[in-house]
DNA sequence: CGATTCTTTGAAAACAGTCAATCTGTGTGG
DNA sequence: CCACACAGATTGACTGTTTTCAAAGAATCG
């Protein structure tokens, strides 16, 4: 379970694991196996997880007072899910994060991750690259939103994480995209007869 | 000049910064005077600054097909400016940068920066501290985006930057909302008839 | 003042959203 | 194995919003 993690941290940063390091982290980060539909995170709760996904897919998103779902992010394995706003402020989340299929987390705990993960060079090395890669995807989000027709955003999504458009369905897509689904289904037969 | 720039870093760290840290802070940064509509940045170029603005305001901005600017980012007084992804990978930057007022930045080169400043750990923190409060801004910004109307957007903006309504053209202000400067005008006296 | 930039307005067209109905595929329980 | 429920996708008719294009009215600056 955990060497998908430890092949991450590898991947993300130059310095080398020792060994005491990589048992270090083995033993803050617990498994926790989540049912399509489960909540990892509710709205109002405080996000008390660092998460790493193994297996599975998961969803974050808002809900307003309309009760219409926005979808904030997607994730799938080896990527990172939480509200780090809510994690380190102790904070109320505005968000849910759930699993869209059966997926497998390893979770540490704020404390852990503070006191024996983040200390590890390596590890602070990967967050800050993470970070920076984020900053970059939002970024880019934001540049197609404000500037590209749903068409065109559609087109990007499915060729920047073609793993998005197949594992989830086009409604969720669209609200991703913030479009509706009716929208995002005309889109796509008119792209057919093209 | 320094002093603005001083006081932001430890604003943003609690580390604090000794003498030695100060002056080589001051013998990297230089000042640079750029007059209304002058580049700091243009696009096909390598950015080789990181920038800090000590007085003026900037937009940052990419230039579609069709010749239109699409506003990225607005900027003034005590915000960093540059392209961090040209920046790091010494890469063509996409983007424009300029000069909406007669502005002063303290500009520090990449070399500089990376040899003489981000030891320094206050600059360390305060660059996580911004990189984690840029993230957040760069969600919200997309959350609004994909959940709110234009009128929302506008009123979210005016209220949360108020700088930027009262120093930007509206059609700048409509861009970076990703509207057109008729929408804005029309959403704008609609709300004053109610 | 004249030139430029910014803002507003109008009318038509394009686009996206809403609502309701239908169609499709999947899986579950009888 | 079938019937039914359920989630997802599609379609049509309608509404509403936003864009586009063109023109004209402020405001600002040299």
């Amino acid at each position: 379970m955990h060497e998908l993690l430890i092949a991450h941290i590898k991947k993300h940063s130059t310095t080398p694991l020792t060994v005491a390091d990589i048992e270090g982290i083995k033993k803050c980060f617990t498994l926790k196996k989540l049912r399509k539909r489960q909540f990892l995170l509710q709205e109002g709760e405080v996000c008390k997880y660092f998460a790493f996904i193994v297996k599975g897919a998961m969803r974050k998103y808002t809900v307003d007072e309309k009760g219409a779902e926005h979808i904030v992010a997607l994730s799938v394995e080896n990527w990172w899910i939480g509200d780090r706003e809510s994690l380190t402020n102790s904070t109320p989340s505005k968000l849910n994060i759930d699993a869209w299929e059966d997926t497998n987390v390893l979770i540490a705990t704020k404390d852990d991750f503070v006191t024996y993960v983040s200390p590890i060079s390596a590890i602070s090395e990967m967050l800050r690259e993470l970070d920076y890669r984020h900053a970059l995807a939002l970024q880019k989000r934001i540049g197609s939103n404000i500037s590209q027709s749903a068409e065109q955003r559609y087109y990007d999504l499915a060729s920047t994480y073609p793993e998005f458009v197949q594992r989830f369905p086009q409604h969720i897509i669209a609200s991703y995209l913030g479009i509706t689904k009716e929208t995002l289904s005309r889109v796509r037969n008119n792209a057919v007869k093209k």
